[in-house]
RNA sequence: GGGGUUAUAGCUCAGUUGGUUAGAGUGUCACGUUGACAUCGUGAAGGUCGAUGGUUCGAGUCCAUUUAACCCCACCA
């Protein structure tokens, strides 16, 4: 046994290995781009997808970190400049939920510690969560510079954000509005479009009569939202509706107001819908508030922040919308005026962060235009500057972009960039400033500013993420060497809030689209295919799987057989699979190594094996390599897997043992040369996929030093395409032997001379000249290859396309059963012949198909039809006995 | 209302531009530990590729229609 082997524990421990190898890597600089560039190096840069500091790594993380990871590794083999940053997001709304409830423990709110007290609050929780997120990404093998760790609230970014709002406030582009927005009651603050979430709920649709102020009957509208008629400012039907043209321009009475409200004729109204009319209560209703504008009706709010009826409700101030609802309804019976209701199932908007009702609502805010924004934006995507991979996802980008409305970018909140508006505190000025800098009094009247309480989305910060965490707007080396980025790596469910956000902004503010390439993948879900949640309690937690089957198990699982851009279906016999591969490496590894002891010549002649699995390591590079480039990552995944396991591990390893545990040390020495060069690349071609098995692995190898993460990426060498082929139809004929003997229920042990018949134009010296396989493989005591006049008697024959073997089996052979076997055999034999026959009889085939296939398909007929031959001989000998 | 995805072996899914007798993992069954690995090996069984029609010499793959499940956007009050 060699020191290697003695090195070399039986079973790999992911668990002791991992965080050895990651702590020596991040301790090395092997993250860093290379101080000095190579020549010619291009850049290669990702930043990471920014996790919340209050979150807990989950499966989305890992595969957000696990597809980025596989392609950085490649690129730095490769030899080119590789940037990975990594950096957390404050993420304002989510983090300030979470410390009001910390504080909710304590008895305390947070205007209890007041703002200056709060964010103190805030940034304690920030150095002690945000590092945990951190740390577990370690854990996944992230080969991520963290030396350039950013956050979204660091000094750098802070600048890049007031650089860009200042800049846009300048432009016109971001402005200060009263407008109607989406409000939540329960994080009382305003959210942006694309933070509201719809849910269909069950309720009513309540039709209520509205007398003419005339005395008249007037109309009856219908609604799901009763209390809201409090604010009603006015009552709109469709204009070409004739059973309302005699209202239009007149007054109805708002009942229980007591106060007259203007009929209005708006396309918006659906003559079908309803009775046809419907209320206009602009304060609480997207529509309604656009209705408004277009006529001018008044716009009058009737509820607080906090979702409770306001004082313009009288006896209903202070209820909650429920049950002012519930109120009004009681109150509309005893009128007379409630005419019906009807069970109605609705879209109801909810808040994305804590799931309440979300109400709109009219309110001050900060916008930002889009229009001028998106329209750039889309081009970049159109001209192909930026490509989603796949493709299709430009779709969901197009269309967003495209029917995009302005961006609600002010939230109510303390944990954030605060906007950098100043107002004047004297009344009767009021002037505002915007600026970076806090001016010092008002450049007006000379009276103290104050600062917008407001701070802002969240998403406005991560926007700027891939020039932001370059050090923009500063000019930087990393700036101009790193930007555009190429390439971004996120799920389909965040094009949205982020995607898109950084397109229009590095096309803005940077004059050119963020990355070249955006490769889009799907969602975990868990084994049911359920949506993984806090609430259904289906998490499956990533730390978990990595204690438990290893990193390496963990990324291959979340990659492998998996189409691009789909959701995958997470489960424990996913990873159970991708640990007994790292298993099945590590082993063949360790064999291996047992055998590499003793002299390596490569320059001695290669056996026909050796020649066969180099020119296989040739294909496994050029295809790995092709596939990743494409960045199809479970593709090149399931060729390396299938290389490894199914060609390295099954076929060549095996092969290697005849000549490694012979006699001719010179056969050995080549062997062991082959064995050495292939399993080095392999491990190469799989580090990127499983970094910590391999580079383990890797460190036992004779006469390699270093890391294998800075190894340089396989190169096809030499193919041998003939001996290749050869070595093909030995394996096939080997393969049909053991068929033939499980068939037969013959033990390796019961060793025979083996002969073979080779079929027209295959060289039957070849597998004479190679007995020691068939010996090994095919429980043989010997081969020869002999015409078929030359057969002995009393034979069994297994049939492949190269030829066919014979074993003499004297009494073992079940007659009954083996002319069963050959009549199945000669049955599926037959039904090809017939198939391929009249394919080649069909004169629309022979004449139109590329001749490459019209000849293979020819030359499988001819194959199959001297293997029919064969069997039915083998057959009449069979009946003969 | 608009857009998208999925439908292939009992289960989970691959299947690049149409071209061998449609594959893998897992599960089932049989057999098997001779010097890497039972987290293994050798085999077997298991599919009219959702349906219909079309294009083509040839369709799991392209087109149309259709059925079913799911997702996103829009929000008809």
């Amino acid at each position: 046994m060699s020191e290697q082997t003695l090195n070399m524990p039986k079973t790999y421990e992911p668990q002791t290995v991992e965080s050895r190898l990651y702590e020596k890597w991040e301790k090395e600089g092997l993250f860093k781009p290379a101080e000095k560039k190579p020549e010619g190096a291009k850049p290669f840069c990702i930043v990471m997808p920014p996790p919340n500091i209050t979150g807990q790594l989950h499966m989305g993380h890992a595969m957000d970190n696990t597809m980025p990871d596989i392609l950085v590794r490649y690129h730095r083999m490769m030899g080119d400049d590789t940037l990975w940053l990594p950096g957390t997001d404050h993420a304002s709304i989510a983090t300030e939920v979470k410390i009001i409830q910390a504080l909710a423990k304590e008895g305390i709110t947070k205007q209890d510690l007041g703002r200056e007290g709060f964010l103190k609050r805030a940034w304690e929780w920030k150095a002690e969560y945000g590092g945990r997120i951190e740390r577990q990404l370690r854990r996944l093998g992230s080969s991520c510079d963290w030396s350039r760790e950013r956050f979204t609230m660091d000094e750098g970014c802070s600048e890049a954000v007031l650089e860009v709002f200042v800049k846009l406030y300048n432009e016109g582009l971001i402005y200060r509005g009263n407008r109607i927005i989406n409000w939540c009651p329960e994080c009382k603050t305003a959210l942006s479009d694309a933070e509201v979430e719809f849910e269909e709920q069950a309720s009513n649709l309540w039709y209520i009569r509205y007398p003419a102020q005339d005395g008249g009957e007037g109309v009856i509208v219908a609604t799901t939202r009763p209390e809201t008629m409090l604010g009603d400012t006015g009552v709109a039907v469709n204009p070409e509706d004739e059973r309302y043209t005699h209202l239009v321009g007149k007054n109805v009475m708002l009942p229980i107001r007591g106060r007259a409200i203007p009929v209005v004729g708006d396309e918006y109204v659906e003559k079908e819908f309803g009775t046809g009319a419907v209320k206009m209560t602009p304060a609480h209703d997207p529509n309604d508030f656009e209705v408004a504008m277009r006529h001018n009706l008044a716009v009058e709010r009737v509820m607080n922040d906090d979702g409770t009826m306001n004082e313009n409700c009288g006896k209903y101030a202070g209820m909650s919308a429920m049950e002012c609802r519930k109120a009004i309804v009681e109150e509309l019976k005893e009128l007379g005026l409630l005419v019906k209701i009807e069970p109605y199932n609705h879209n109801v908007g909810t808040c994305y962060r804590c799931h309440h009702t979300v109400e709109p609502l009219v309110s001050t805010q900060w916008f930002v235009r889009m229009a001028p924004l998106a329209a750039p934006a889309v081009e970049a995507v159109r001209s192909g500057k930026t490509q989603f991979v796949p493709e299709r996802f430009d779709k969901t980008y197009y269309n967003w972009m495209e029917n995009i409305r302005d961006w609600c970018i002010s939230r109510q909140l303390w944990w954030g960039h605060r906007i950098p508006a100043y107002y004047c505190t004297n009344k009767d000025c009021g002037h505002m400033v915007v600026a970076k800098e806090a001016p010092e009094q008002c450049p007006v009247c000379g009276a103290p500013m104050r600062q917008d309480e407001d701070v802002l989305d969240t998403w406005f910060s991560s926007a700027l993420w891939p020039f932001s965490t370059l050090g923009w707007p500063e000019k930087t080396e990393d700036l101009a060497r790193f930007y555009p980025n190429t390439l971004l790596v996120t799920g389909y469910d965040i094009i949205f809030f982020w995607v898109a956000r950084m397109i229009f902004s590095g096309v803005k503010h940077m004059g050119e689209t963020p990355f070249a390439h955006v490769l889009i993948h799907g969602l975990v879900r868990d084994a049911q295919g359920r949506k993984m949640s806090k609430s259904l309690g289906n998490g499956i937690d990533p730390i978990e799987m990595i204690d438990k089957y290893g990193a390496d198990a963990l990324r291959f699982s979340l990659i492998q057989n998996v189409a691009p851009g789909n959701d995958v279906r997470f489960s424990d016999e996913k990873v159970t699979a991708a640990r007994n591969f790292a298993n099945k490496v590590w082993n063949a590894s360790r064999f291996a190594l047992m055998n590499l002891e003793g002299p390596a010549d490569d320059s001695l002649p290669k056996s026909i094996a050796d020649k066969w699995i180099l020119t296989r390591l040739n294909d496994a590079i050029e295809t790995v390599s092709m596939h990743l480039n494409q960045f199809d990552l479970a593709m090149a995944a399931q060729k390396l897997y299938d290389f490894i396991w199914s060609e390295l591990c099954d076929w060549y390893l095996e092969l290697a043992k005849a000549p490694l545990y012979g006699d001719d040390e010179a056969a050995a020495s080549a062997t062991r040369a082959t064995l050495k060069y292939v399993l080095t690349n392999t491990l190469k071609l799989l580090h990127p996929f499983m970094p910590f098995i391999t580079e383990e692995i890797y460190s036992f190898l004779p006469e390699t030093e270093g890391s294998i993460m800075v190894s340089s990426w396989p190169k096809k060498t030499e193919s041998y395409p003939e001996e290749a082929a050869a070595m093909q139809s030995i394996m096939e004929v080997i393969g049909a032997v053991r068929n033939l003997r499980a068939g037969m229920n013959v033990p390796p042990s019961k060793k025979a001379h083996l002969y073979i018949v080779p079929a027209p134009g295959v060289q039957g010296a070849v597998f004479a000249d190679n007995e020691s396989y068939f010996q090994r493989l095919a429980s043989a005591s010997s081969v020869s290859a002999v015409a078929r006049e030359a057969l002995p008697a009393n034979v069994v024959s297994a049939v492949c396309p190269c030829g066919e073997a014979f074993l003499p089996l004297g009494e073992l052979v079940d007659v009954q059963k083996e002319i069963a076997r050959l009549e199945k055999e000669i049955a599926n034999m037959a039904g090809e012949i017939k198939r391929a026959e009249g394919k080649l009889r069909n004169p629309g085939f022979v004449g139109k198909a590329p001749a490459n296939v019209v000849e293979a398909e020819r030359a499988k007929l001819s194959t199959n039809k001297t293997m029919l031959d064969a069997l039915n001989k083998r057959l009449e000998d069979m009946k003969a006995m």
